[in-house]
DNA sequence: TTGAAAGCGCTAACAA
DNA sequence: TTGTTAGCGCTTTCAA
C-alpha cells in the first residue's frame, strides 16, 4: 500500500501538501495539485482511515449494538442504519449481543477500545446497572432505538409508539367484539418496547371497561419455543381467550405452530394480531393484523440524531417518538360476539402486494 | 480516557514496561507487574486497538461484505459469523451492497482504507472485472462465502453444494409423478449459488429424461414483486407446471402471493419446494418442502479458514464444500399422475418443532 | 529485567 | 502558498 509519503516523494512536495490537496484546502496552487493527483493517481493511493482517525481523534465508525440481527426487524434497522452512515462516510462497527445482557455490556466496552465516534444501541436489557454504568463511562454521543435509560440524559433516543400500537390493536378487537384478549408480551422490564406495549394493553382493557386476567398476560423469551408454550398455556385456560395479541416476532412462529398443533384456526377460531408487521404476518393465510411502522424512518433518524451530535451543530440530546399504525388484516376480521353480523373475510390482496 | 502513559507515570515504569506487563511478556518482575496491575485498575485503562493495529500493522477487524443484510440466510450468517470472530477478538465492520454491484466495489475500497485484517465476501455480483480487480489490489486474506471467483486464486472460499441439493428436490418431485416442473432462480450467472442451483435443476432433469422447456425455467431479481410476476408467467403458460422450485428468499413471498390470489393451493393443486430452507417454509400451511443448510457451520468455516491465514498458521488458501439436506415436507406430499395413490399428506409436527 | 527512542500513517500548528 | 515539526497511543527495537 501506497502512503502518503509515497506520494510527496513522487510529487516532489511534502507530505503536508498531499493532505491538505486531498482534504481540499484553500491556498493551493494548481501546480501543485496537479502534480498530487497526477502522483495519487499513479500509485493508487488511498488515505488510510486509521492513521487519520487516529491523528484527527475521530475514526468516522459508529459502534451499532444489537439484541440479535436475526430478528426481521432488527435486520432491516441495521440495513437502513448502515445505508445512512455509510453516505455520510461512516463505517459501521457490528456488535451483536445475540440475547445475552453481559455481551450488551462487552460491546460497549470493545466499541469503546475500538475508538468508534458514536454508538448506537439496541441492547438486550436496557436497565442492568452494568450497561447503564458501561454507557456512562463512554464519553461519545449514543443513540437508544425503542430504549430508553433515563439515568442516561446526554443519550439521544429514537422511540415508537408502541404503548399507543398495543392500545389500537386492543381497541380493534374490542370493537370486534371480543372480551378476552390474550397477551403473550416479551420480557417485561427489559426494554422500552415491552414495557410500553404491556402498559397499553393493559391501559387499553381499562379504557373499555375489561376485566384484567393476568391469566391472559404472557411474557416469554423471544422464542418460537416459548412462544408455542406461551400459547398452549392460553388455549388450555378453563375459558381461553378469543383473540391473542402476539409480540416479539421469534416468538410468533411459536404461536402458529401451537394453534396449528391444536387445528385452531386463526381468523375463524381465534383472532390473532401481531405488535410487529413482519413478512409472515402478511403471508400467513390469512393475513394476520399487524402494528406497523417505518423501520428505515427509525433507523434514519437514528443516524441522523448520531451525526447531528459529532458534527457538533447539536449539543443537547433529543428524543424522538415516531407513530405506528394499525394494518388491519382477515385474522381479525371476523366479529365475535354477535355471530349474526359476522362480517366477510377482509380482502386482503391490496395489503398482500 | 486514560492513556498507556498515564498508567506509566501512576505505576513509576516506562510506557514499554506497561505493554510488557499487559500482553503477558517474559521477563517481567512480579513487582513490576503488580504496581502495573495496580494502576490499570485505578485508571480503569483499556488500551486503544486503533493505536495498537496502527503500530501493530493488524486492526484485528474484520470487513463483511454482504448483498442483502435483510435477507434470513445473511442475517443468519452475519450472526454466526459475527459470534465466531468476536470469540477470537476480531471485530465486524459491516458493509452492506443492498443489491447493488457497485456497491460490493466501493465496500471493498473503504474496507480497505479502514485497514480490516481480512474480508468475508458475500457480494451481490461476483463476476464483475471491478470487483475482481478490487478484490486483487486488496492483499490480505480472503473467504468467499457462497461465492466463486476463478481469477482470484488466493481467496478461501466456503461454499454448499447447491448444485446437490436442486437436484434432490428436483428429483424427489419426479418421485411424486411431476414431469413439468417450474423453476424460480435468482440471477443467474451472478453468484456461485444461482449457477450451481440452475444447473442442477437442468442436470436433474437430464437424468430423469424430462424434456427441458425453456419456458419453465425464470430468473429473477430477488424481490417480492419479481418473483409474484415470475409465477404468474408460470401460471399463464398453455401446459402449467404441477410444480414448482422456488429460489431466493425475498422472491418466495412473491410467489406464494401469486398463487394465493389465483386461488391454487400449495399441495393440492401445485408442489412447491424452494431452495433455501427458511421460516416462511416451516411456518407456512401446508409446511414447504425445502432445501436444508447449516448455516452457522457456513460461518463458522468461513471464521476459521480467515483466522487461519491471519494467524498465519495456514499459508495457502482453501475451498471448503458443505453438503446440504432436503427437507421433505407437506407441500410437495400429494402424488401426481397416479392420483389414487395419492398419500395423505405427511405429518408435520416433527418438522415444526 | 527495564527504559529510551523510534515510528506506524496521517494531519494540524507553526514557520518560512 | 508550501515545508518542517510534532504528535495521536501504542509497540518494538536497541541499549543499559
Amino acid at each position: 500500500m501506497a502512503t502518503i509519503k509515497d506520494v510527496a516523494r513522487l510529487a516532489g512536495v511534502a507530505p503536508s501538501s498531499v493532505t491538505r490537496v486531498l482534504r481540499g484546502h484553500r491556498y493551493v496552487s494548481d501546480d501543485l495539485a496537479r502534480r498530487v493527483a497526477a502522483a495519487v493517481e499513479e500509485l493508487g493511493y488511498r488515505p488510510d482511515l486509521v492513521a487519520a482517525g487516529l491523528r484527527g481523534g475521530r475514526s468516522h465508525t459508529v459502534g451499532v449494538i444489537v439484541s440479535d440481527i436475526i430478528n426481521p426487524v432488527i435486520a432491516q434497522l441495521v440495513d437502513a442504519l448502515e445505508t445512512a452512515l455509510h453516505a455520510q462516510g461512516y463505517g459501521t462497527l457490528l456488535a451483536n449481543s445475540h440475547g445475552d445482557p453481559a455481551r450488551d455490556v462487552e460491546n460497549v466496552e470493545r466499541l469503546g477500545q475500538r475508538r468508534v465516534d458514536g454508538l448506537v444501541v439496541m441492547s438486550v436489557d436496557e436497565r442492568s446497572p452494568e450497561l447503564v454504568a458501561a454507557l456512562s463511562a463512554w464519553s461519545g454521543p449514543i443513540v437508544l432505538a425503542d430504549r430508553q435509560i433515563p439515568g442516561l440524559v446526554r443519550a439521544n433516543a429514537v422511540l415508537s409508539d408502541h404503548r399507543r400500537g398495543a392500545r389500537a390493536l386492543v381497541s380493534h378487537l374490542v370493537d370486534q367484539g371480543h372480551r378476552r384478549i390474550g397477551y403473550l408480551g416479551g420480557p417485561t422490564g427489559s426494554t422500552y418496547v415491552w414495557r410500553e406495549r404491556t402498559s397499553g394493553f393493559i391501559e387499553a382493557l381499562e379504557d373499555h371497561g375489561l376485566p384484567r386476567d393476568p391469566a391472559l398476560v404472557k411474557s416469554a423469551r423471544a422464542t418460537p419455543d416459548a412462544g408455542r408454550r406461551s400459547t398452549l398455556e392460553l388455549l388450555d385456560l378453563p375459558e381461553p381467550p378469543s383473540a391473542v395479541v402476539a409480540g416479539p416476532n421469534p416468538l410468533l412462529s411459536g404461536t402458529l405452530q401451537a394453534l396449528h398443533e391444536r387445528g385452531i384456526e386463526v381468523g375463524r377460531d381465534v383472532a390473532l394480531g401481531c405488535l410487529d408487521d413482519v413478512a409472515v404476518a402478511v403471508l400467513h393465510e390469512p393475513p394476520i393484523t399487524a402494528v406497523n411502522r417505518d423501520i428505515t424512518k427509525v433507523a434514519q433518524v437514528a443516524a441522523e440524531l448520531l451525526l447531528a451530535q459529532l458534527t457538533s451543530a447539536e449539543r443537547h440530546p433529543r428524543t424522538v417518538v415516531l407513530p405506528v399504525e394499525l394494518r388491519s388484516r382477515a385474522s381479525t376480521s371476523r366479529a365475535f360476539g354477535n355471530a349474526e353480523a359476522a362480517r366477510p373475510p377482509a380482502r386482503a390482496s391490496a395489503e398482500r402486494r
